[in-house]
RNA sequence: GGGCUUGUAGCUCAGGUGGUUAGAGCGCUACACUGAUAAUGUAGAGGUCCCUGGUUCGAGUCCAGGCAGGCCCA
């Protein structure tokens, strides 16, 4: 038996299984990078998982994206190093332990040492390694697992630090403070999961305050000046006439308006506090604003307002509007008259000047940057929603307020404390500092727990509310309940407060970072431009800081008064810097040590030291070194960012840049990376922006972002909800080739998955199924026939049939299409081509019309050319689907080719290789492909379909032959097509022949349809008139426009020429026939039955029932048989005249009738029920 | 709140540059076909192409504004 044959159904798992074993006990995987050892590489980058957590089904899903293209790769030939990852740094390992132990960050170092902490992390971060590993194989995953990068080993941390001195040396590296979180009366900052902890966040009744910031007249608010002062004539004179003139209305006001008009933009806050370190005002580009005369509501002046157009109901009482001022008495209070006086737009207002609210003249502290502040600027974080729709920026003291400010380029407001260090107003206690005029040293809450009941105690808030309203910069002073967030150690409010980070400057790169993304082939496309550009266009500095405790240590150290630092780039040079520490007795003894060329751990004692060097807290932490004036140095406390570490990667998996300089060079750029598309400012970022710093360059080429994979119905899964699918069980059940090729198929991977198990199970069923039956098919009757497909000895390509060409110029077409989906990185579309041509052309048209080739007789030429089509068509489909279903078609290739490997490794052909993973993909015979032949092969199935309708509707079975079908032709081409297929036509519905029906004919009924699109162009308005008219054409019409290639009409009174390109024409009735149309093909079917075709019909069923027979009776394909039948005229008649055709059909040596019929069954069809006896002849 | 993304049949998805009657598979109903077939064929039922407005002779498609889901960031 040269092909393997299987019982049915497969176990799809059974095979991953197998096909796993055997590529582990040949490596395989090996071999695939080896054999392509000197050839043109093709660079991958692993993104580092964390193994803390079991892997889900989603990983699946991403590992498959990557896989893919590895092994695409590959199969063109390219060599595809895979160095697997690990990332072990972080947050969510810290806090996985802090669960377990049962503590917070504040016990560590009390309750816990840091380095017992550390140790529990590094040993919690692979737990979940083996099962991690266990997926890898079993989805058919190849990377590397034997030699991974692992981000916490003393090498990889080193490389991140020479990459960090690198970015030092350039300047790129800073110490510099962000908006954070942070407790003053803990004294320390929160992290964004404390804040999140439940309580944090109550609801607190604050002062609050609508401030007034004075505009200052230049050219650029002039607009607001000028919208007053025009209006004045109309609006704010006074009117002469009745009534008394209101006591406060005079003269003198109106002269004030016009001469010292003041415009003030309104601003709203609930924490007045932060008023005096106001440095900008930040508007909505969009938004629309107005400005407002009216007066101030506790000092009573004529006062001119901007704010924003949706909130004016909010501070102004309908019943207060004026169009004139006559009658009014002014005064004091809060209602105001007050009218619109014009409308603007937030981009009007931007580049405005304004005020300094609490100026040096008001006995507060000189500002440096007072030239460059005080400007109204844009912010993408204004709205209507509450406040005046201006937002007062205090750039010290809010994270939005620092971004919009760092952007405008507006200072914050920095004052010099008692040690001559720059330092906002606010201590790290919670006190204005002394420079604070009359608020000096006050409380800005009550951190400090004073007593706040007597009847005269005001809080900061409401002494700076009395102030501004006596000033008359305060427009509405107000009590306002809402939440704010609340340390949940001391319960104090939370203060947004600068705090020292270190940065790395990528706003010095930004545009390189985006010219060089514009390089990068994102798919999709719009993740790139828009996700990541738009992520790219607000660039800020990467803030490298984490208050931590496991990950890599910041290698910089620096004196106390931060004059002297020194940033580490290397374990040498660390080592030599402590001996110089040590030399001047700022350090006892250097803890590292060089044993037998490793670095190592030492103690003071005398021990030989054997433990592998660690770099992490605590013992980093212990490490002090001396500047060059003497000054011993501490280490900046701070770990970094962990999305630095996997963003050096390309370096440090190689422990670049300390070495490996060529195997770093080999495989930079990537040419390919996935991950998912929650990535895009983690990895991704990261990545792009260390290689645009450290190598000005990208660090991959071509990137997909792929989306998540959510429950059938869309919810995302979770453990908590249940809903969360087992990858293992998966697997196991389904096998690994129907699940990722479900994964693929179903939906881009850059959709979000519903991921639905009845899905795989299609897959496997309408997929698999039918390319495994296709197999079944083939190894059957090829074993039947000894029959084993040979490289060297083929039927000659201009020897096949119509029907072979077909499939194998279908199969070039096939080639074509899957490499150029796979070249573009757009998997979902090459399966999908795969999957058609499997089902719809190979298994339902090639090999269905096939069938009886491979039944009958000998091994003719038709034959072998019939089983060596099929045999190609399905090792190619096996190439092409290897990089999606790796396992399957690899049992499929093995299966077709194992029976021809000796002779193709002796002659070193293609399919010398024992897995299909190391094969080199095949190239499309572009001389093959014949697409007049796709397109006649197309008309047959769809005449064929139209004649089954036929039949259908006239009740006739399939099996029951006719004589012939009529085909109107308009043209001779599709004569000529069709004439070519009538063979397979009259076969496939089955009929005794195909007739033409041209023109001259006669008998041909047309209609004819409008081409709307050309049409449309040419008469634009006219266009239904026209159509219409077209619709009413008659046939001497049609007809005169066929030969003639004109015809002149008139529509709504106008002579127009239609032409031939103007309408389709075609037939759709056939006069006293039965026809069927699909666009322009039309086929009637000659329903007409003679005592011959009803003899054949007979015959066909007694063939079939006999078949039915054959298979229930468990005979053999081989098998030969006698037959017996009773004695009934009509079926005597029949086999009279196709007794031959019975008789080969089902294998019967002799086939007669008997009078009696004993101990057989009884064969029904049609009227008739016929008793039969069947026996095996065999020899 | 911002950026990105998705919305088409019960379900999963196709629908270059606008063209009038919007498709496929699954599922459902009926009938057929079958010595490879958990396959297949034919027919039927099933649609507010998320909504509103605009551009146009014509919009699932283009524009604007919404709504809903998702991701990331605040």
């Amino acid at each position: 038996m040269n092909y393997p044959e299987y019982k049915q159904p497969l176990n799809y798992g059974q095979v991953g299984t197998d096909i796993l074993a055997w590529w582990k006990q040949n490596g395989i995987f090996e071999k695939s990078v080896s054999t392509r050892e000197g050839q043109p590489t093709f660079v991958f980058y692993e993104g580092p998982p964390s193994a803390n957590g079991a892997p889900g089904i989603h990983h699946v899903m991403a590992r498959t994206v990557k896989d893919i293209f590895c092994r695409y790769q590959t199969l063109l030939g390219k060599q595809v190093n895979r160095k697997g990852g690990w990332d072990t740094h972080g947050l969510p390992i810290e806090l996985q332990v802090e669960k377990e132990l049962g503590i917070t960050k504040e016990d560590i170092g009390k309750k816990i040492s840091i380095e017992d902490y550390n140790q529990r992390c590094r040993e919690t971060v692979m737990r979940f390694k083996a099962q991690w590993d266990d997926l890898t194989e079993k989805m058919g995953y190849w990377v590397d697992l034997d030699d991974p990068y692992i981000t916490f080993e003393p090498e990889y941390i080193e490389s991140c630090w020479a990459l960090l001195k690198k970015l030092y040396d350039k300047g790129l590296l800073y110490k510099g403070y962000t908006i954070q979180p942070y407790s003053p009366a803990a004294g320390t900052g929160l992290s964004s999961h404390e804040l999140n902890q439940p309580g944090t966040y109550r609801d607190v009744k604050d002062t609050t305050i609508v401030a007034q910031f004075k505009v200052k007249r230049d050219e650029k608010s002039e607009k607001l000046f000028a919208a007053v002062k025009n209006s004045l004539p109309q609006k704010w004179h006074r009117l002469d006439g009745d009534g008394p003139i209101p006591a406060n209305f005079s003269e003198d006001i109106v002269s004030e308006l016009d001469e010292s008009t003041e415009v003030f933009i309104l601003a709203w806050t609930t924490t007045p506090w932060t008023l005096p370190a106001n440095t900008g005002l930040a508007v909505g580009k969009n938004i629309p604003y107005v400005l407002i005369s009216t007066f101030n509501p506790y000092t009573g002046k004529p006062i001119h307002v901007v704010l924003a157009e949706a909130l004016v109901d909010k501070y102004f009482a309908k019943k207060n509007e004026v169009t004139s001022w006559k009658g009014y008495a002014f005064s004091t209070g809060k209602e105001q008259p007050w009218y619109i006086q014009s409308h603007f737009t937030g981009a009007d207002l931007v580049g405005i000047r304004y005020e300094r609210l609490f100026g040096q003249d008001k006995g507060f502290p000189a500002f440096e940057g007072e030239e460059r502040a005080f400007r109204v600027i844009p912010g993408d974080f204004v709205t209507t929603e509450d406040g005046t729709g201006i937002v007062h920026i205090s750039p010290t003291f809010g994270a939005d307020d620092f971004r919009a400010a760092q952007q405008a380029d507006i200072p914050a407001l920095i004052v010099m404390d008692a040690e001559g260090k720059p330092t906002p107003i606010v201590d790290r206690t919670g006190r204005y500092v002394p420079q604070m005029g009359e608020f000096g040293g006050r409380w800005v809450k009550n951190y400090d727990g004073h007593d706040q009941s007597g009847a005269d105690y005001k809080t900061l808030d409401e002494s700076i509310a009395i102030r501004m309203k006596g000033d008359g910069t305060a427009f509405k002073v107000e009590k306002y309940e809402h939440t704010y967030p609340h340390c949940w150690r001391t319960d104090k409010p939370v203060l947004y407060y600068p705090l020292d980070s270190w940065f790395i400057k990528t706003t010095a790169v930004k545009d390189r970072l985006i010219e060089l993304n514009k390089t990068i082939n994102w798919q999709p496309a719009s993740t790139g431009t828009g996700r990541f550009g738009n992520w790219l266009e607000n660039l800020v500095d990467w803030n490298l800081s984490r208050s931590r405790y496991w990950g890599t240590p910041l290698p910089i150290w620096r004196t106390q008064d931060g004059s002297e630092e020194i940033c580490i780039g290397s374990i040498e040079q660390l080592v030599a810097e402590i001996d110089k520490a040590v030399a001047a007795e700022v350090m006892t003894y250097n803890p590292y040590q060089k044993v037998d060329g490793a670095w190592v751990m030492a103690d003071n004692s005398s021990e030989q030291p054997t433990a592998k060097i660690d770099l992490h807290r605590p013992y980093v932490d212990d490490i002090f070194l001396v500047s060059p004036s003497g000054q011993p140095m501490y280490r900046e406390t701070d770990l970094i960012d962990v999305w630095f570490d996997s963003g050096a990667m390309p370096y440090a998996q190689w422990h670049y840049p300390l070495e490996n300089g060529t195997q770093f060079q080999k495989n930079f750029p990537a040419d390919f990376i996935a991950e998912g598309v929650d990535q895009t400012r983690g990895w991704f970022f990261t990545l792009h922006a260390l290689a645009v710093m450290l190598e000005d360059s990208v660090a991959y080429k071509n990137v997909m972002a792929n989306g998540l994979v959510l429950d059938k119905n869309g919810n995302k899964m979770s453990k908590r909800l249940g809903n969360a699918i087992d990858p293992f069980q998966t697997i196991t059940q389904f096998g690994p080739d129907a699940t990722r090729w479900y994964m693929i198929a179903n939906a881009q991977p850059w959709d979000n998955l519903k991921f639905d198990l009845n899905g795989i199970t299609e897959v496997q069923r309408r997929f698999f199924g039918t390319l495994f039956n296709t197999y079944s098919f083939y190894a059957l009757y090829a074993n039947l026939d000894g029959f084993q497909a040979r490289e060297f000895d083929r039927v000659p390509h201009a020897e096949l049939t119509e029907l072979d060409r077909w499939i194998l110029s279908k199969l070039q077409s096939l080639i074509l299409e899957v490499r150029g989906h796979y070249d573009a990185y757009d998997p979902t579309k090459a399966a999908r081509a795969i999957q058609d041509f499997v089902t719809d052309q190979l298994s339902n048209w090639h090999v269905r019309l096939s069938r009886r080739r491979f039944w009958k007789g000998e091994l003719t030429q038709d034959k072998k050319a019939a089983y060596e089509t099929l045999q190609e068509c399905l090792v190619v489909v096996a190439q092409l689907m290897a990089p999606i279903a790796p396992f399957f078609a690899e049992w499929l290739y093995q299966n077709m080719t194992d029976g021809m490997r000796a002779e193709a490794i002796e002659r070193n052909t293609p399919l010398a290789p024992e897995s299909i993973h190391l094969t080199l993909l095949v190239e499309a015979e572009t001389n093959r492909i014949d697409k007049a032949l796709e397109e006649r092969m197309e008309l047959a199935q769809r005449i064929s379909s139209l004649t089954h309708s036929l039949r259908k509707k006239s009740v006739l079975k399939v099996r029951q032959p006719l004589q012939r079908i009529l085909v109107p032709v308009l043209n001779d081409t599709t004569r000529e097509q069709v004439g070519k297929v009538e063979d397979l036509i009259c076969a496939e519905v089955n009929v005794k022949h195909v007739e033409f029906l041209d023109d001259t004919s006669g008998v041909l009924v047309k209609s004819v349809k409008p081409n709307f699109k050309r049409l449309g162009q040419q008469y634009g308005p006219k266009l239904k008139a026209v159509g219409a008219r077209i619709q009413q054409m008659t046939a001497e019409e049609i007809s005169t426009l066929e030969k003639t290639g004109q015809l002149a009409v008139e529509v709504e009174g106008q002579p127009i020429t239609l032409a031939p390109d103007d309408v389709e024409i075609r037939t759709d009735d056939l006069p006293g026939w039965l026809v069927a149309t699909d666009g322009p093909l039309t086929v009637a079917l000659d329903v007409t039955l003679t005592d011959e075709l009803r003899q054949e019909g007979v015959a066909r069923e007694l063939v079939n029932r006999l078949q039915n027979l054959r298979k229930d009776s468990g005979l053999e394909v081989q098998d030969k048989i006698r037959v017996t039948l009773g004695q009934q005229p009509e079926l005597e008649a029949a086999v009279q005249s196709f007794g031959d055709y019975i008789r080969t059909e089902v294998q019967a040596l002799a086939l007669n009738f008997a009078p009696e019929i004993s101990g057989g069954s009884v064969l029904e069809f049609d009227d008739y029920n016929v008793p039969v006896q069947l026996e095996v002849a065999n020899s």
